[in-house]
DNA sequence: GGCATATCCTACAGTGGCTATAGATATGGA
DNA sequence: TCCATATCTATAGCCACTGTAGGATATGCC
């Protein structure tokens, strides 16, 4: 029987994050000691493991309900967590473009800053004028 | 003088946000009608538009609120502003790397998925285990 | 058994950067 | 004057946690 501690240090998991899952139901409500302590078993290690690895993968908690659903019904047809996966990866790729055109354009703008004072600092007027940009960079949030 | 919608639309902002920026004293308080609706001028809506800017190249409100600032004052120096610019730089590099690792994992995942059920899915399968992974991806939040 | 202390408990507030909603009021044109 | 559209305030919600307060419990040692 492993403690909510335990489990966080096994998983790299803060004990409140493993508690936040257990409240949306990601994580099952574990057993109780008579004093109200949770006791887990190897099988919530393996699944808070499965959560954490996809996290680290940048999976959406939504997406890894879904993958969790899926890997514990071994009947079901792999194509839904292919596909999953396979979403997963075209937003990796497309944040990976708009991170390369920031990239970009923020390598530019401090590669002409001449040091001067603010009054001619590259870095500000292109942040005052969109048109100085070479690159697109329509949506926020990379 | 601009209502805030027409703020909005000339900087492809929403007008919750214009006011949410309002509250948070990155943009000021604007002169109001008799019927207190905000009208601005264009001094308003040239701080608006490198707000805007700024956040598509992914600067945080608190970096924006101390580019401004720079921008308020021509007679600082360019310092400042190109290390704030430089430390983006930074972090957009990292963010690139850390989403390399996750691309290279994922595209491996998606390839060897044989399209059977899931109970022997590829994807699912390196998700139960970390030691399948390849490359290392420890940090949450890319 | 008693005690120290490490761990656990609940409940709630806060983070960033918005976005959405409800219900009331203002504005501008036909 | 009427009406559609825009605006107002206030508040709650989003994601995925993280932190805090103020207690209760568990464990090892003497």
């Amino acid at each position: 029987m492993l403690t909510i501690g335990t489990l966080a240090r096994r998983t790299g998991t803060k004990v409140q994050t493993i508690r936040y899952y257990e409240q949306i139901r990601l994580m099952p409500e574990p057993g109780r000691t008579s004093g109200g302590q949770r006791r887990y078993g190897e099988a919530e290690l393996d699944r808070l493991a499965f959560i954490r690895h996809s996290r680290q993968l940048g999976f959406s908690l939504e997406a890894i309900r879904e993958l969790l659903d899926l890997s514990d019904h071994p009947e079901k047809s792999c194509e839904e967590a292919d596909r999953i996966a396979r979403r997963q990866l075209r937003q990796v790729e497309q944040r990976m473009e708009r991170l390369e055109a920031l990239r970009t354009e923020l390598a530019r703008m401090v590669q002409e800053c001449s040091g001067g004072s603010t009054s001619d600092c590259r870095v500000l007027d292109v942040l005052r004028d969109h048109s100085e940009c070479l690159t697109a960079h329509d949506e926020i949030g990379a």
